[in-house]
RNA sequence: GGGCGCAUAGCUCAGCGGGAGAGCGCUCGCUUCACACGCGAGAGGUCCCUGGUUCAAUCCCAGGUGCGCCCACCA
């Protein structure tokens, strides 16, 4: 073993034997009949991972890894998501990169295409993981893409056709133009842009008004919308408006006769007052002009450019069709002013082009019915999310949630199961049907639409597992137990995958969704590739380790959002060196590890190790992470390396056999338990004196035995702190607190340089603090009994050593 | 506009009713026979501000200030 522990070639070594060897496979060394399993969110196809997944894979690693150790039948599932629009996007993009473009390629030609750029990023993600030492079932790797999976898809939407929760319907949907597809609210952002506000005269049909007012002067900041515009709205309450409501007003450019109507929706102090109404391509507006019996004019094709109905201007990109807009308005005087404008634009998410709100035919899932249940799970809580505030938010959710818009115009997915006879009828069925349900025509055209990639990851949990066939694999791992990912998702997917579970199988998938933290870059902004402030995880694998790596992302995992530091990454290498060390020194022994302590400071050791075995469950058990690596640190370096091997060093060196066996059965302790965090590390050491693997390994069963003697060396460690800081030995009782100062003060070599006056002053004020509290009757009338028993001891503690010190 | 969260050492963060902590950085001293990715000793803080509750507040409550995230159809 050389001095300096490195990682790399150790790592890869471990992660090749044990899949190998089978350790990830399902149940591989299971003990008892329980099952605990993790379904990895399926990352897009299209990307690598970034240091979420990574903290995400390592959260879900710890648990796994600590449950196969205890003995449970585990499952932690792999696969990815093939990433409708994400994955369209890229390859478009590469298309257009290549002076050509989808619908030069046609649908069977681009879908070929997509599968082929899926084969590289497919394995680069899985060997991501591996480069983690994630321990999944690698050899279960499932694809949303999958023909089993497929299959699911296909009998979900026919069973939810046949629970009649699906419709077609003609709604104002969020329209991308670079896609050529409607998306769902979800998969909008908003965007701050700059903009101009156009102000647009719309003069009475039939002349001014008897006080004179010639027209009604309305604000947008999309001119040629106009075109499309159906009435002018006012609130009913606006006196300014009063003798204009029931007249017609003159659209400009088209010069068609709308009516001005009064809708409560209006917001008479934005703009003028009025609004023109597009129910075309506006939802407010649409909603109003269903309300008044107004038409839907649609000027807009789906690509963006004006239509036929837009007149002279068909054909235009839109913003050009704005500029003549504009210019009519300048000619005919009925541009009353512009006025530069900052607000939030909706834009697609993939590609960030400008959403037009668009009146479309789309698919929908209701939501009503669907919902119940899984807000009746949550309430319940039979599902939790953590921390509670999340859980707070996904019930919201839950009880906020519209009708779900399903259908997509893209070629990457799932094409729906729908076919349509040249009468109209149509059937919904799987495998694909020969004739049509209604009337047995044998022509059927099957929809050309796929479904929001959302549809298939809310069946991730059982789909892997074989659903819709009855599978051992489904009856014995459904459901599973945890889910793990960041916030933005709890809508898109958590909440999905638990309302289709109780639709499906009755029962909820998973009982705790882990929420964690999101890592931001250094200055606090969001890692994004587009900001150029992206990390690659493996980037920080390379330099100091998966298991520094793990150790750091853990440590960063616990507050809302973290700002990246690579100074915890470091630290975990520290941790894994040290270790790595003291397992050197130890190993040099070449005892056969069994527990026979025989002084205290062994019994201490073991206590220790039991005393943070016990933190270390409560922690995992609760999802905190940081607080659990951080117990774990100061267990290595503290307790075990500066106390306990120093201790027993001059015994190590005088060959007691009792103080070697002990220390290497103290020695597998300590690797058991930080092998959850530090898998690669910890086998390495375990394999110089175990021919089995600790992978598979039982993790430690709670011992107190020694409990009683945890407290004895409290005395030798505060002893030790006043020498160090004043210079004076304080006197010991026995003759094995002598020896263990001894040996880890080193009085002989270590100078004393602290300030023995400074240590009496220090000491005489806490004397004064803990007399003047007992002294307080409210103080020993109110607070919780051991407050005031270890105040009291504080303080009886306190005179020993000044009256120590002062001897 | 709505919701949630955060302000603690130079930096990144734990702690969250009774002694202000860690890692890194900094200063000083150590070629101590596991480890210089180490060992020992230190410096460094009105725990954002103002009120309130309490015998006791960094911690609970209210208000303020600053920052972040999520959500949102004000043209």
């Amino acid at each position: 073993m050389e001095p300096l522990y490195k990682p790399e070639g150790v790592e890869e070594r471990w992660q090749r034997t044990w899949e190998a060897e089978g350790c990830f496979r399902a149940g591989a060394g299971a003990r008892r009949d329980e099952t605990f399993v993790i379904c990895v969110p399926p990352p897009n196809v299209t990307g690598a991972l970034h240091l979420g997944h990574a903290l995400n894979g390592s959260i879900q690693d710890v648990l796994v890894r600590w449950h196969r150790m205890r003995g449970f039948d585990t499952l932690w599932q792999p696969g990815y998501d093939h990433a409708g629009i994400s994955t369209q996007n890229v390859v478009e993009k590469q298309l257009v990169r290549e002076g050509t473009s989808r619908k030069e390629l046609g649908r069977e030609a681009f879908v070929e295409r997509v599968w082929s750029h899926l084969e590289e990023t497919g394995r680069t993600i899985m060997g991501q993981y591996r480069r983690l030492g994630a321990s999944l079932d690698y050899e279960r790797e499932r694809f949303t893409m999958d023909d089993d999976y497929i299959e699911a898809v296909m009998r979900f939407f026919v069973h939810l056709w046949e629970r009649g929760w699906i419709y077609r319907a003609n709604r104002i949907v969020n329209w991308c133009p670079f896609h050529e597809t409607a998306i769902s609210d979800l998969e909008v952002v908003h965007e701050e842009m700059d903009d101009a506000l156009t102000y647009a005269v719309y003069p009475f049909a039939d002349g001014p008004l008897p006080d004179g007012v010639a027209g009604i002067t309305v604000a947008t900041v999309r001119p040629a919308t106009m075109l499309a515009d159906v009435a002018v709205a006012v609130h009913p309450d606006d006196e300014r408006y009063r003798a204009a409501v029931g007249r017609d007003v003159l659209v400009p450019v088209v010069g068609r006769h709308v009516p001005v109507v009064a809708d409560e929706r209006v917001d008479p102090e934005f703009g003028t007052g009025a609004l023109k109404i597009t129910p075309g391509h506006d939802p407010t507006d649409f909603e109003i002009g269903r309300d008044h019996d107004l038409p839907v004019l649609t000027v807009l094709a789906p690509d963006g450019r004006l239509n036929a109905e837009a007149g002279e201007l068909a054909g235009l990109r839109q913003e050009a069709a704005d500029e003549r807009v504009l210019a009519w308005l300048r000619v005919h005087g009925r541009l009353e002013r512009r006025e530069s404008y900052r607000h939030a634009v909706s834009t697609c998410e993939r590609c960030h082009t400008r959403i037009e709100p668009l009146v479309s035919l789309q698919w929908w899932c209701a939501m009503e019915e669907p919902r119940q249940p899984a807000l009746q799970a949550l309430r319940e809580r039979r599902v939790r999310y953590h921390p509670e505030s999340q859980h707070q938010f996904a019930m919201r959710s839950l009880e906020e949630i519209p009708d779900w818009n399903i259908s997509r115009q893209l070629w990457w997915g799932h094409q729906l199961p729908l076919w349509s006879c040249p009468d109209g009828h149509v059937t919904c069925v799987w495998p694909p049907p020969e004739t049509c349900a209604e009337c047995g025509s044998g022509v059927l055209e099957r929809d050309p639409d796929v479904l929001d990639t959302w549809f298939s990851s809310a069946l991730w949990p059982y789909a892997t597992l074989g659903w819709p066939r009855e599978t051992p694999e489904l009856a014995r791992y459904y459901p599973g137990d945890v889910n793990s990912t960041a916030r933005e998702i709890i809508r898109l997917w958590e909440n999905r995958m638990i309302w289709t579970g109780l639709e499906l199988l009755g029962d909820v998938p998973f009982t705790d969704v882990i929420i964690h933290s999101t890592i931001l870059a250094p200055d606090g902004r969001r890692m994004s590739k587009s900001l150029g402030t992206g990390l690659d995880p493996l980037e920080m694998i390379d330099r100091h380790g998966a298991d520094a790596t793990r150790y750091g992302l853990l440590k960063m995992s616990s507050t809302q959002d973290v700002r990246f530091a690579e100074g915890m990454i470091e630290e975990g290498r520290k941790l894994a060196n040290k270790l790595w060390n003291v397992a050197r020194l130890l190993l040099a022994t070449e005892a056969t590890p069994e527990a026979r302590p025989t002084a205290v400071e062994e019994r201490w050791m073991l206590a220790r190790l039991d005393t943070v075995r016990a933190e270390v469950e409560a922690r995992w058990s609760a999802f905190d992470f940081s607080p659990s690596v951080q117990a774990l640190y100061h267990l290595t370096f503290d307790d075990f390396c500066d106390w306990y091997a120093e201790a027993i060093k001059p015994r190590l060196r005088a060959g007691d056999a009792d103080a070697a066996a002990t220390a290497l059965a103290a020695l597998e302790r300590l690797v058991a338990l930080l092998h959850p965090v530090l898998p690669h590390v910890t086998e390495e050491i375990w394999s110089q004196f175990h021919e089995t693997r600790l992978v598979l390994s039982p993790w430690p069963e709670p011992d107190e035995r020694y409990a009683a003697d945890a407290a004895a060396l409290t005395r030798v460690h505060e002893a030790a702190a006043i020498f160090r800081r004043s210079g004076v030995a304080v006197e010991l009782g026995s003759e094995d607190e002598r020896r263990i100062f001894a040996a880890v003060v080193r009085p002989e070599r270590a100078k004393a340089n602290g300030n023995a006056a400074a240590e009496l002053e220090r000491l005489r004020q806490e004397i004064a603090r803990a007399e003047r509290m007992l002294d307080n009757e409210r103080f020993v009338a109110n607070a919780k009994p051991e407050v005031v028993e270890a105040e009291r001891e504080k303080l009886a503690r306190y005179r020993r050593e000044l009256d120590a010190l002062s001897s």
